[in-house]
DNA sequence: TTGAAAGCGCTACCAT
DNA sequence: ATGGTAGCGCTTTCAA
């Protein structure tokens, strides 16, 4: 491994000046930087992480802490936080909480053994985690008191429910896989918020068995907003197959905008939550803790945006089933 | 933040003492060690990475290099990896080649310049990644000559085509979406190799138009073989919109087993990845790279298997559509 | 069994 | 503008 030192001898100068010319900080002439550098060049110099991190107590790495990566929400997110810490000059050390707080709690210590600057939590179920030794950023829901930013999930639901009422639908059915889900709660009770005297609507938390959509159809349902992109493509394909058309006799609606929502047909109309922007906040938040910045930015909300594709459209201006009570 | 030499001066010994006691290398009595593991819990000690690297010139972390962990293929991998490295004591540093060679090239340089004391890369288009500094390991198809293990991607074919034909089927489509993919290509060519001489085949590479099922159908194709589990989505979802039962009329076969195939209905018969084995071998090779062992383990392949779940079928008795000419 | 001390590569202070 | 040097926290001889 060639060093500062091995430069420094090389050019018959000190390592301090190498140093120097090296990080651009002291003040060295111009001549100086430019030899330094062509020669560092030249040997294909690199600073050693652990000589620079020991000294500066700094790692420039980021931990990330994800309930399962397998999911297929987390990837994106992953993907986001990567993009965004590269550009602050971090990288991403990840580690899995395997959807439980121990799991959590353990990674949590793993990566501070690993000397990370900061860690990003996502925690699933409204657990606070408890880290002392480095500043650490949260993505939770909005009602979580403990968090540094978040999608505001409940926005997404009154997004979804207000498309399909301007698109003349007057009875829902609300489709969620886990009511325990605070991700998932806080969508419904979006939806819930603009149904409201609005619209019929019925909540069903879909666990093994899947409701009977053609009796709901009969009984007047023509729009399924669901919690998520995986059970609106369950709806849609459950739908079809019973014979109910997409759109036409029966919209449906998914949330997260998963990369299978443009590959099945009809493609799904859905909800999509600002990963990017979620990732930047959390890296910001994060960049200006370490660098023990005086005021640090307050937790903030990010708006979801709704895309319409093929699975959603117009109440059917006759009843699709002539056989309705 | 506190040190062994905060320890060895609270108890009145030395940091030597300390450091051995806690890492068990030395010959320190038992009663030191007690006295020292436990003192070191109450003050909350902490090893310092940086420190230990430094001196080890190791840092315990593996940089895991791949093209877009938004596909949906990659976490699952992803997690495998994390899993296994935590086995072995390393942690995982992830960076995004953005399916570029010279994307490639840069997260391979960062990744060095953090200190990793290892590689993992999955280079998409069968590019030799260039790393002299420290081990690499690279997660390949079998036909490219420089991987350190490979999925079986031709023996997944194989897998997909022999099920088919064992339901009696005798005309297939096969479906891929990236004739340049060498993973495509050869899975395709497992498919091929099994059907030729069995059965009548047609490949089609989709690129925005998708075959007309119907047609097909009326051509006397009932089974459909994909590259990927997101294709056959499409193509089940194709197919049952025109009125084509899956898998009555027509059985498809996905790939990769990725979490929507139990969610769509029918739920997808698929070739799963031994991503689990695949991730097991390349830390275990990199592990042994790192340590200098004498004997490295040779390039390895990895079988896929079978999940027939209910978008395959028997190929049906009569002609599902009488208008065949 | 324990301790003193060197040194990993880097940065930052202080002196020249 | 440049150089000498201390020291970050740890491990590892070597000596006691």
């Amino acid at each position: 491994m060639i060093n500062q030192k091995q430069i420094a001898n090389d050019l018959g100068i000190s390592v301090a000046t190498v140093s120097n010319a090296l990080t651009g900080k002291g003040r060295v002439s111009e001549d100086v930087i430019r030899l330094v550098t062509s020669r560092a060049e030249e040997l294909g110099y690199f600073p050693s992480a652990a000589g620079r991190a020991l000294k500066t107590g700094r790692s420039g790495i980021l931990g990330l802490v994800m309930p399962d990566i397998t999911k297929p929400v987390f990837p994106k997110f992953a993907e986001g936080v990567e993009a965004e810490a590269e550009k602050c000059g971090f990288g991403i050390l990840i580690a899995n909480s395997r959807s439980t707080e121990e799991g959590q709690t353990k990674a949590i210590k793993q990566l501070i053994q690993r000397g990370v600057d900061g860690i990003i939590v996502l925690p699933q179920r409204r657990t606070a985690p408890n880290i002392n030794r480095v500043p650490y950023a949260t993505a939770s829901t909005a009602s979580d008191p403990n968090n540094t930013v978040a999608a505001n999930h409940t926005q997404g639901g009154q997004l979804a429910a207000h498309a399909l009422l301007d698109l003349g639908h007057r009875n829902f059915l609300l489709l969620g896989s886990d009511a325990l889900s605070p991700v998932q709660k806080d969508r419904i009770e979006g939806m819930i918020e603009v149904l409201n005297g609005a619209a019929q609507y019925e909540v069903c938390w879909v666990s093994e068995s899947f409701p009977d959509l053609v009796q709901k159809n009969q009984d007047g349902v023509t729009a399924i907003l669901t919690t998520s992109d995986l059970l609106a493509l369950r709806a849609v394909t459950e739908a079809e197959r019973s014979g109910l058309k997409c759109p036409e006799a029966i919209s449906v609606m998914g949330f997260d905008d998963l990369p299978l929502a443009t590959a099945v047909r009809p493609t799904l109309s859905t909800i999509v939550p600002d990963t990017t922007e979620l990732a930047r906040r959390l890296v910001a938040y994060l960049d200006a803790a370490i660098r023990q910045e005086p005021t640090l930015p307050t937790p903030s909300i990010v708006d979801m945006t709704i895309v319409l594709r093929e699975s959603t459209g117009p109440v059917a201006t006759q009843f699709p089933n002539p056989t309705r009570r």
